[in-house]
DNA sequence: CGAAAATTTGACATGACTCAACTGGAGTGG
DNA sequence: CCACTCCAGTTGAGTCATGTCAAATTTTCG
């Protein structure tokens, strides 16, 4: 059951996040209302499984998510860190229909929007100009990845690590070696030495 | 001067290309006549110079080409290999209305329809649809990124040349050593020893 | 406090880089 | 037709960054 007004306050954020790429009307932010649920993580907790069917795509609220791939040996890469205001979103599966490709989970406590797929879809088909934002953010978001493949091309570990503790100061404290280190493509142990300083 | 026809027959395959993922009606083709220009380019023509004011993007009719970075040092590295029916678009520059951020080179006789960015987002706002099948694109752009980024993450060298032989198989005839080695993010030589099988 | 997890450290192995020399075409001009 | 250059590709030797494996240490948390 529904609240007369939206089902959290905590869904005001996204409005206001919202509101500076587009302009919002009651009625949209209804129809955003009903078709988002807002969830909670603790540290540690799975946001996404591996394996697990998969229609959502998630807007972090507060907190931080870590993405991460895991290989036919087990380890763990960690694709991608999602901070407050970013998606979390397994394109992958969503677009093959098919089971989660990735995991994810809480690296603190972290409040989280659930959408369906589909009904941002129809979402998108009903107001064109947050579809229109969509595809801003996704050319955002190709940038981004474009520029940690070049980083991971040109440049050493120690200056990926450099670049990375400037891009996410906050991201450093919260997660633990093991998922920076598999960020940026080195062992764990590679990385406390880049940290320990004994390779400058 | 238009031609009363569309301004070449080249134009059809793009045409083509479109028709299976939108509607297309004469008034919209006739859209698209108008905004886009034949160019063609011949085996080591840039498409695309670093530096340049940028405000275009380019439909990929026949041929290959490849887009690069050069790093401070000099040192050019192989963002990506765009052929037939591929994009070739510089988002970095765009986005941040700035001059072109990589360089980008016809690796052999390479026919492309251009495209001024500012008359695509006209197009856009004008056919939504257009726009909902560019965001699907963007989303598998991102997909195929992500695979490169845990390519470099997860796999040796080694593996990550066989992936590119299975992925690019006209690629690795076109271009030459350097430029597949900077997208594998090794050296010319390594990737020479690699194909003479000295390292298995 | 004590067990488990995370991190650091050491010793050693190795894949990849650098620098330099060599090879083999392709194209040019005498 | 043969030198000649130019360029891409290959190969070799030595070096270095990073990986591996294992042990030691520190931190976390019940």
């Amino acid at each position: 059951m529904r609240k007369q007004l939206f089902q959290t306050e905590k869904i005001s954020h996204f409005f206001y996040w919202l509101s500076k790429k587009i302009e919002l009307s009651s009625e949209f932010e209804k129809n955003i209302d009903n078709i988002s649920t807002y969830r909670c993580f603790e540290k540690g907790e799975k946001i996404l499984d591996k394996g697990q069917a998969l229609n959502h795509m998630y807007f972090v609220l507060t907190g931080c998510a870590r993405s991460y791939h895991i290989d036919n040996k087990g380890n763990e890469h960690t694709m991608r860190f999602a901070l407050k205001d970013w998606w979390i979103c397994d394109y992958k599966s969503i677009r093959n229909n098919d089971r989660a490709s990735m995991s994810s989970e809480a690296l603190c406590h972290t409040e989280v929007l659930e959408f369906n797929i589909n009904d941002i879809e129809e979402l998108y088909r009903k107001y064109p100009q947050l579809e229109s934002s969509v595809r801003k953010s996704l050319e955002l978001h190709i940038i981004s990845l474009y520029d940690r493949i070049l980083n991971q091309l040109e440049l050493t570990a120690k200056k990926r690590y450099q670049k990375f503790l400037l891009e996410y100061p906050e991201v450093d404290q919260l997660a633990n070696n093991y998922h920076i280190a598999s960020y940026l493509g080195i062992t764990q142990q590679s990385l406390s030495r880049l940290r320990s300083k004994k390779i400058l």
